[in-house]
DNA sequence: GTCTTGCTGTTAATTATATAACAATAATTT
DNA sequence: AAATTATTGTTATATAATTAACAGCAAGAC
C-alpha cells in the first residue's frame, strides 16, 4: 500500500507525500510572483535536499532549464495532474470533537478537489448542527449519506474505544481510504488504503529523543 | 536525529514509535489479566509482524519464554526504562485552538511520566482561563514560563502564518523538543528534536492513493 | 524415548530510501 | 574561444528497515 505504478513507474508514498509539500511551497511561490525555481530553492522550504527534490521530479518526469531551473507553474499543473483526481474526491470528519473541527478549519476555504461534505457524531446536540457549513449526522445515517454523496476518504477521530467498530461500518459503507487519529490501531482490507497518526506515539517517541539528547 | 544509541546498541525511531504501540497494548492486556504474551499476539494487536515484533525485542534485550512467551508487566518494565525519564517531561500546548484542545483532552488523566503543564494563546478571551486545568499564558511570557516550568517539549498548532516566529521563540526558550501540527514547515537547531505531522499532506497522499486504488 | 509442534532469537537476504558522484550543458567571464 | 560557473538529470553507492530463513529448544504426543 505504499507505492503506486503510474505510467508504468513506481512511485514511492514518501515522493507522493513530498510533492504535495512542494506544491503548497510553490503555490506561496507564485503568489509572490516568482515563475522560476531552482532545486535548491525548494529545498530549503522543505526538509529536503536539492538532491531529493531533483531526484522526486525525475521520476514524475519533470524537467526544468539550466539557468532558469523549473517553471512554477507547469510543474504545478503536473503536481496536480499526479495526485489529484479529475472529479475531486469527497472526505466525511467521523466524530466531530476537538479535533474533527480543528481539521474542518484547517481545510476552510482551501481551493482544492478534497472537499470535507459531510460529519458524523453521535452527540445528539451536534447532530442536526453545521460547522463551518459542513452538516452533522447522526451515526445512523452513516451508509446512507457516504454513498448518496459518493464519500472515498474518512477522518476518523471518534473516541479510541468506538475506532475499531466505526471503521467496520465506514468499510462497509464503501469508503476506500481512512486516516486514523484515534490511538487505536483498526485494520482494513487490502483494497481500503490506511494511514495511522496516533499522538501519543509521537509525543513519546519525541519524549525519548528528548531525554536521549539530554544525556548526551 | 532518528537513531539514538542506548547501551551502546542503536535504537531506530520506528523501533521507539512501535515499543510506545506495544507498551499501551500490554497495558490493556494486564487490565484484562493476562500475564503472559506471544509475539504473534502483540503483533495482531498492532500493524507488524510476530518478527517485528521479536527483532525489537531483541533490540532491547528482552527475553521471553518458549512456551509462555513474553512476561507482559516486566516488558513493560523495560519498555518504560527506555522510553521515560525519571523525572517527567513538561509539554506545552502553544496554540490553545481546536487542535491544541483535542490534544489536551487525549492527554486527560493519562498516568504518565509525559504532562501537558502549559498552553500558549494570543486570544485574550483564553488567556487566564484554564482548558482542563491547563492554564492559558500569553505569548508573552512564553520564555518565562518555559524556564520556570522546566518545559522540554512544545506541541505546536498556531496558525501557519505564525509557526516560523513562534518556533524560534520556543528554541531561544529552551526547548529541546517540537512536535509540528502546523502545515508550515520550520527549522530548528540540531540539539532540537522535530517531527512534522501536517494534515493536509497526509489527506493529499491518502487522497492519491485512494484515486489510484479505484483506477485498478 | 523418539517425534512433532510451536515458539524464540538471530543471522542473512531483500527491499526501500536517501545520498553521493558526476557527466552534460548553457550562460558568463576571462 | 577557452575557462569557469552553477545547474540539471541520472547512475551508482550507501544506509535504513523489513522480511525471510532457520537453528535451538522445551513441552506434549505417540
Amino acid at each position: 500500500m505504499e507505492k503506486v505504478t503510474i505510467n508504468s513507474i513506481e512511485i514511492p508514498g514518501k515522493t507522493i507525500a513530498r510533492l504535495s509539500q512542494y506544491r503548497r511551497a510553490l503555490l506561496i511561490c507564485v503568489q509572490r510572483g516568482k515563475t522560476h525555481i531552482f532545486s535548491h530553492e525548494i529545498a530549503a522550504l522543505q526538509h529536503v535536499t536539492s538532491v531529493q527534490v531533483r531526484r522526486d521530479l525525475m521520476l514524475i518526469g519533470f524537467s526544468g532549464s539550466l539557468k532558469q531551473g523549473y517553471n512554477i507553474h507547469r510543474l504545478i499543473e503536473v503536481i496536480s495532474d499526479i495526485l489529484d483526481s479529475k472529479e475531486g474526491i469527497n472526505v466525511a470528519v467521523v466524530g466531530l470533537g476537538n479535533f474533527g473541527r480543528a481539521l474542518i478549519n484547517y481545510f476552510y476555504g482551501k481551493r482544492t478537489r478534497l472537499s470535507i461534505v459531510a460529519a458524523f457524531d453521535s452527540d445528539t446536540n451536534k447532530i442536526g448542527t453545521e460547522y463551518n457549513s459542513i452538516y452533522c449526522y447522526s451515526p445512523y445515517n452513516l451508509e446512507d449519506v457516504i454513498k448518496k454523496k459518493n464519500i472515498k476518504i474518512a477522518i476518523l477521530t471518534v473516541p479510541p474505544d468506538r475506532a475499531v467498530e466505526v471503521a467496520k461500518k465506514l468499510v462497509n459503507a464503501g469508503i476506500t481510504g481512512i486516516l486514523n487519529y484515534t490511538s487505536t490501531p483498526i485494520n482494513v482490507p487490502d483494497h481500503v488504503f490506511l494511514d495511522e497518526y496516533d499522538m501519543i506515539t509521537t509525543l513519546e517517541k519525541a519524549a525519548f529523543f528528548v531525554k536521549s539528547l539530554g544525556e548526551n
